[in-house]
DNA sequence: TCGTTTTTGTAAATCGTTTTACTAACCAAT
DNA sequence: ATTGGTTAGTAAAACGATTTACAAAAACGA
C-alpha cells in the first residue's frame, strides 16, 4: 500500500480514536491468539512456575493466556475446558487431573491443539512435557541409601497420576537395586487431609523410619509441622528430602535437600510445542514426549551426621 | 417457554453437538464476562495470593480472568491495557506501576470499571483496596524499638509507590514518637540490583544497624543471602522483620517475624468491588478506599536475646 | 501515448450470536 | 365461537471486524 495512504490511515486512527476490537476480529478469523491453561492445582509451586514459563513464551509471540485452576476436581476441569472452548481459544496446555479421559479424548478428536504438562495420560497420544520422574524418585532414594538409611518413608498425595506413580516406582527400584525390601508401612500415598495423622502415627510406631521422602511441596508443608510438633530434629533423627523447589530452602535449619524440576523451562517448552502446533508447523510432533532431567540438590536435611 | 419445547431444544443441543460461541456472543452483547488483571510484578508473593482471591470470586460469579504481569515496566503495563481493551474486558483490577497516570486517567474517562489494588494513585479518585501501610511500618518499627533497638535499618525497593512510601512514613513516625532520630545511612530505597551491595556495605560500615526491616518479600530474598555471606546471626547480631508473608517462615532458624497482609481477602474484596461496579450496583462506591489491617506476627528473628 | 501493473475506493458477504418484530398457532375461559 | 393471552416459528438486522470482488484511478515502463 502507498506510504501516504498509510499515513492517512494512521492519522485517522488517532483522530477517530480507533481501538481495534479483538472480539469481532476473533469471530471472523476463527482465531483468538489466546490459549487456555488448566492446572490441576495452583497450590503447587510447580504450577505457578510453569505458568510463568508459558506466559513468557506466549508474550513473545503475542499470544495471551487464560489460566484456570481445576483444584484437583475433574468437574471443574471439564467446566473450564467447556468455557475455554466457548471462548474459542486456539489451543490448550493442561496439567490433567487424570480423571477425565473422555474429555481429553474429545479434545483430540475435535483436533484442538493440546499439550499435556507434568502428567502423562497413557491411553492417549498427546505431546507431553514431563520430568523423568522415575529417575527423580530413584536418585532421591539412592541418595538416602548412600547415607546408610534403610528405613525410608515415602509420603505422597494419592498415587493416581503418572508423576507420583513414577516417583514411587523409582523409590521401589532403588530399594530393590540395593537389596533393601520395601516396607508397606513406610509408604503413604493418599488424601492430604489424612497425611498428617498417618505420618504422625508412622513416626510414633515402633521401628520408625530414619528418613523420609516428600512427594511434592504440598506434602512437605504437611510433614514439617509434624516434625516440629513431635520435636524431631533433622537430619539426625530423621533425614528429609523433598521433590519440588522450596523457596529459601537454603535458609532452613537444616537446609532442605530437594529434587527440583526445571519448571519454568518446562512451561516454555510446552508453550513452544503448542504454538508450533497451532501454527501448523509440527503435526509430526504429536505423541512426542519431552522429558526433562530432575536436579538433586543435596543440602543438610539429608546428610547423615551421627 | 413451554416445557416440551425446552426439552426439544435440549435434545437438539446434544444431537447437533451445539457448542456456544462466547466470542460471537460477546460481540453482540458488548460484554465478555471477563476481567483483566494487571499486576506490577508477579514475583511478589502478594500478587499471586491476590490473584487467587480475585479468581475465586470471579469463578463464583462465572466471570473469567486474564492475568498480566507488567514486570514493573510502564510500557508493558500500557501494552496490556490496550490488549485487554481490545479483548473487550468488562473491567480492570490493576496493581499500578504508578508510572502511567495518563493511562489510568484515560481508563477512567472511558468509564471502564476499574479498581486499584495495593497501591494508591493519589491524583485519581479510583476505588482502591490497600493495606494500612503507615500502620504496618509503624508497628514493625515499634516492635523493634520495644526490643531496645535504636539503629534500625529500612531496606526497600524504590520508594516510588504509595505502599513503600507509607511503610517508610510509619517507620519514620515510630522513630520520632520514641524520640529516636532517623539516620539516613540506615535507609535504602532503591534499585533491587544494587540492594545487596548497599546493604552489605551498610553492615560493614562502622556503627552498623542492629535491626533491619525488609520492605517486602523480594527484599528479604536479597537480604538473607547477605547475612549468610557475612555470617551474621539473627537475632543476636541483627534482628530482622519483613513485610509480606513468607512461606514456611516458622521453619527458618530463627523463625522470621513478618508483617502480613490479608492478600487473599484483599483480592476477594477487589473482585467484589469490581463486579459490583460492572453490574451497576455501586456507582457511589467510586473513590472509596478499602483499607485492610496488617498483622504483625512476632517470631524469633526479631526477639532480642543477648 | 499506450498498455500494463499497482494502488485506491466502494460495496457486500460473512463469522455466530442476540435482539426485535411480526405472524401463526395454541389454550383456556367467557 | 370469540376473546385474550401465552407460546412457537420465522425472518431480518446488528455487533465490528475480515475477506472477496470489482471498478476507478494512479503510476510505471517502453
Amino acid at each position: 500500500m502507498g506510504k501516504d495512504t498509510k499515513k492517512r490511515i494512521e492519522e485517522a486512527i488517532i483522530s477517530l480514536e480507533y481501538q481495534p476490537n479483538a472480539v469481532a476480529r476473533g469471530l471472523k478469523q476463527k482465531k483468538t491468539t489466546t490459549i487456555g491453561i488448566i492446572v490441576a492445582n495452583i497450590l503447587h509451586r510447580f504450577s505457578t512456575q510453569v505458568s510463568r514459563g508459558i506466559e513468557d513464551i506466549c508474550h513473545q509471540y503475542e499470544y495471551h493466556t487464560i489460566i484456570c485452576n481445576a483444584d484437583d476436581d475433574p468437574e471443574k476441569e471439564k467446566k473450564y475446558v467447556d468455557m475455554l472452548k466457548a471462548k474459542q481459544v486456539d489451543g490448550f496446555i493442561i496439567i490433567p487431573t487424570g480423571l477425565n479421559e473422555g474429555l481429553y479424548k474429545d479434545l483430540v478428536k475435535e483436533r484442538y491443539p493440546l499439550i499435556f504438562l507434568d502428567r502423562k495420560v497413557e491411553t492417549l497420544s498427546v505431546p507431553t512435557v514431563t520430568l523423568r520422574n522415575v529417575k527423580a524418585g530413584y536418585e532421591a532414594t539412592l541418595h538416602l541409601l548412600d547415607q546408610n538409611h534403610e528405613n525410608i518413608a515415602f509420603i505422597s498425595s494419592p498415587l493416581t497420576v503418572s508423576t507420583r506413580k513414577e516417583r514411587y516406582q523409582g523409590y521401589v527400584k532403588a530399594l530393590e537395586d540395593k537389596g533393601a525390601g520395601i516396607k508397606e508401612n513406610y509408604v503413604f500415598g493418599g488424601d492430604m487431609n489424612h497425611l498428617k495423622d498417618k505420618f504422625s502415627a508412622m513416626l510414633e510406631a515402633k521401628d520408625p523410619p530414619t528418613a523420609v521422602i516428600c512427594g511434592n511441596d504440598r506434602v512437605l508443608k504437611s510433614v514439617l509441622p509434624v516434625l516440629k510438633q513431635q520435636n524431631i530434629s533433622m537430619p539426625d533423627e530423621l533425614a528429609l528430602i523433598t521433590f519440588d523447589e522450596v523457596e529459601f530452602s537454603e535458609f532452613f535449619t537444616p537446609a532442605i535437600t530437594t529434587v527440583e524440576q526445571p519448571a519454568y523451562e518446562m512451561g516454555e517448552k510446552a508453550a513452544d510445542l503448542l504454538l508450533q502446533r497451532i501454527n501448523g508447523k509440527a503435526e509430526q510432533a504429536v505423541g512426542e514426549t519431552q522429558e526433562f532431567e530432575p536436579k538433586l540438590k543435596i543440602r543438610e536435611s539429608s546428610l547423615y551426621k551421627r
